[in-house]
DNA sequence: TAAGATTGAGGCGTCAATCTTG
DNA sequence: CAAGATTGACGCCTCAATCTTA
């Protein structure tokens, strides 16, 4: 990280840099807030809980491994075990062994927890259309594509 | 929240919405988490606190009324608080009363403060430009200004 | 030795309650 | 009563250490 800290003359970065950046940090402060805001009201849950319940359902046998999972949802998996352990204690996840694998650890979507979903799923895309997508035309939304590809593209740093 | 939360059929999202809104998600995960890493690595503080220590050094005076700093910031009051609290314990930030509002405090930036802020700089700087602005042509920094602005503009859920 | 996964400690953010001043 | 700000409890995430199996 950091490889030009000691240099004596950082590029700065010059006003329509700083309105993209700017723009993109309030993004990544405001919007997960929001959303997580509506999902925890709803349910108690994070956004990140969510994508573990919705990553599952999509799962054939509604199971996948912890890695995968983990890899799946932008999820450390230190910070996956926390939201299964936790999703588990609500009853909607459950951790079975991995028969090919022992070391693996595979989570389960339990019905409980496929109901608790579709009780949210509704919700929650009204949410994602009313603050992003609706607000956004076709040509917004290819550049958008674009651009995240972009920026999560090869980049080790912003990947697993 | 979740105006449509009990509509019979939701409109659900087709592929290149669902990749905008992915795409969004995991910049959203990924951004945050690598730059607070190469924070917290360098000084052990989080991109907001950073921010807090960038906005008072831009401020005249290097002060700011907490209500203030807590709108620039993208953070809550209570958030700030703490981060305010913890920055003083380090000694870079310091309060005091406003004297033109007795309800109002001021957050002072203090001269180690901003030293630790002058050590920081080039380094984010040059974290910022590696993971987002060298990555992307005039033509993606114009469209991202754009698509931010029109996420957050007028958005009460997205702003304060 | 590496890969998969978990654990507990500590830091940060949300929420609700509270205090002070306008 | 409203506005500005703080506090403590609780939940989530990171980090480092640990355990088990390949």
């Amino acid at each position: 990280m950091s490889a030009d800290a000691t240099a004596d003359s950082p590029r700065w970065l010059d006003d329509d840099e700083l309105a993209a950046w700017l723009g993109l940090v309030h993004l990544t402060l405001a919007l997960p807030t929001a959303i997580d805001k509506a999902l925890r009201d709803e349910a108690g849950i994070s956004h990140t809980y969510y994508m573990v319940l919705a990553m599952l359902s999509e799962s054939p046998g509604r199971a996948m491994r912890m890695s995968d999972l983990s890899e799946v949802t932008s999820t450390s998996p230190s910070r996956l075990s926390h939201a299964v352990a936790s999703l588990e204690r609500r009853g909607w996840v459950e951790r079975r062994q991995d028969s090919t694998d022992r070391r693996g650890q595979l989570a389960v979507l339990t019905d409980d927890g496929m109901r608790t979903l579709e009780r949210l799923a509704p919700g929650h895309v009204a949410d994602v259309r009313r603050l992003v997508i609706d607000r956004l035309t076709e040509r917004d939304l290819r550049d958008l594509r674009r651009i995240a590809a972009k920026l999560l593209a090869d980049a080790p740093a912003l990947r697993g």
